[in-house]
RNA sequence: GGAUGGAUUCCCGAGUGGCCAAAGGGGACAGACUGUAAAUCUGCUGCAAAUUGCUUCGGUGGUUCAAAUCCACCUCCAUCCA
């Protein structure tokens, strides 16, 4: 199967400037593609994974991508299906994130060294990929930063030579705007789709970049680019989009009441993550199975014959190949091992969460329940620990507490420690500190 | 710059002097049922030393025994006019 087909089978295409075009060019390896991310966190998250997963996909395919931080639009921020506007974030936070997405990126795409386009290179391998410099040849992929180009741009140069290509009119209605017309819309982000446009035309005459690919929502921007190749360089430049990953309510997948599922383990920890994907509802299954591992395709077509409560095990799987992308396949075991310790009942329990209690935690040396609760993290507040506890969510061991005035003395906790459980699903080892 | 309308708890949104920690809905959380799913039903949803106390209704001051509610100024947003 072709990659083209590949993506297409697995339900990851959205839209496309030039189905034929694209699917020549990627099927022969042909294509400079990029694909860009803002720094508006710390760490990437679930929507940026499906990007790099396309990336490494198309990289094995021997196309050659370029991964393209927004340290400059990140500046603007994207309004694209916003509802209001984003908060500004300063510089020193920006170039932080940039960092911290460079290094999370590197754990998934092979990168060309600095400077090694430049010099000659001893390892056999990466010998073989520089004898062309064509982009055939080369499919290590390189990184660049829109700040190098955008930070320092001359306002009447920049929109004499970029802005006279624009039509206000029609970017009014752009697709990606629709939501901003009624909230409001500031010159600020109006702005965004002219920077991302200018991107791709700055990468196409560097590096001979002809192809964007990008979140569906990116659509109006991505298309913003290719026409202004064609206005200023008479080209044709291609844009591809990725199926946005929504459940089966239609809401976007990868984001929990707290926030975002983040790649960063620290954040997101290995554990949680697994649940994350562990939990999805039986209809999205399949499609994230198909949208965000690698397994063979004809594998998780078998699996679609599934049924009831044998999707449990698909989920299993989901949880599994994805933890293992992103964590290695180590963490990966511990958080199938401790999920099934903890689910299945009884077992095993070194790999669960723990928190450790010190002397000042006792108060006239106990601690009572609601101490426990919030000191492990497992309700914010004593009051919503009280209401835990009244509801009958509260377990420690295998009992339930109906009293919130149970209290604990270090000596319950030495050794082994405690379990407490609130709700069905969330765990913590209470343990006292060496 | 002018006119008008607006800002309420996680979100939407009611409340126009005491009966207001603030209706209703959504979401979240907990329980029952299940398959760590969905749907459904029930409870619950500011904080705390908890039949009580404390802090909240864009901000700052003021009026009053009493302010989300009245007054003044300010900030931000939307719509129309320029």
């Amino acid at each position: 199967m072709t990659v083209f087909d590949e993506l297409k089978a697995r339900g990851l295409l959205a839209q496309l400037t030039d189905e034929e075009e694209i699917k020549e060019l990627v099927n022969a390896g042909k294509a400079v593609f990029y694909i860009g991310f803002d720094p508006t966190a710390d760490s990437l998250h679930v929507g940026h994974f499906m990007a790099l997963c396309l990336m490494k996909r198309l990289q094995m395919a021997g196309n050659k991508p370029i991964a393209l931080l927004g340290g400059g639009t990140a500046m603007i921020g994207d309004p694209s299906g916003r509802t209001d506007l984003r908060t500004m974030m300063t510089k020193e936070t920006i170039d932080h994130n940039c960092e911290c997405f460079k290094k999370q990126m590197s754990r998934f795409i092979e990168f060309e060294d600095a400077g090694e386009s430049t010099s000659s290179v001893e390892a056999g391998t990466l010998n073989l990929a520089l004898t062309s410099r064509e982009n055939g040849g080369n499919s290590k992929a390189i990184m660049v930063n829109n700040a190098d180009w955008l930070r320092d741009l001359n306002y009447i140069e920049f929109i004499r030579d970029i802005g006279a290509h624009f039509s206000v009119n029609r970017m009014l209605t752009a697709e990606c705007y629709k939501q901003r017309m009624e909230k409001g819309l500031s010159f600020l982000e109006f702005n965004y789709m002219i920077m991302q446009s200018y991107d791709f035309l700055c990468l196409y005459q560097k590096y001979g970049c002809n192809m964007q690919f990008g979140g569906d929502d990116q659509w109006s921007n991505m298309l913003g680019g290719t026409e202004l190749i064609r206005r200023k360089l008479g080209k044709d430049a291609y844009a591809m989009t990725i199926t946005l990953l929504l459940n089966s309510e239609g809401k976007k997948m990868g984001k929990t009441q707290k926030g975002a599922v983040w790649l960063d383990p620290n954040k997101t920890s290995p554990y949680e993550f697994y649940q994350y994907w562990r939990n999805v509802a039986d209809a999205d299954v399949l499609k994230c199975l198909r949208m965000l591992t690698f397994l063979p395709i004809e594998q998780i077509e078998a699996m679609d014959q599934w049924e009831g409560s044998q999707l449990n095990q698909a989920k299993e799987i989901l949880a599994f190949e994805l933890t293992k992308l992103v964590h290695g396949e180590e963490e990966a075991v511990k958080a199938q091992e401790s999920a099934r310790a903890l689910f299945a009942g009884g077992g095993d329990s070194d790999n669960m969460p723990t928190c450790e209690l010190e002397e000042g935690d006792f108060l006239n040396g106990t601690i009572d329940i609601l101490g426990v609760l919030v000191k492990a993290g497992l309700n914010a507040s004593r009051s919503e620990a009280r209401r835990a506890v009244e509801q009958g969510g509260v377990t420690v061991g295998n009992e339930k507490v109906s009293d919130i005035k149970t209290a604990y003395t270090p000596e319950q906790l030495s050794g082994e420690g405690i379990v407490v459980r609130r709700g069905k699903k969330n765990y913590k080892r209470i343990v006292l500190k060496k």
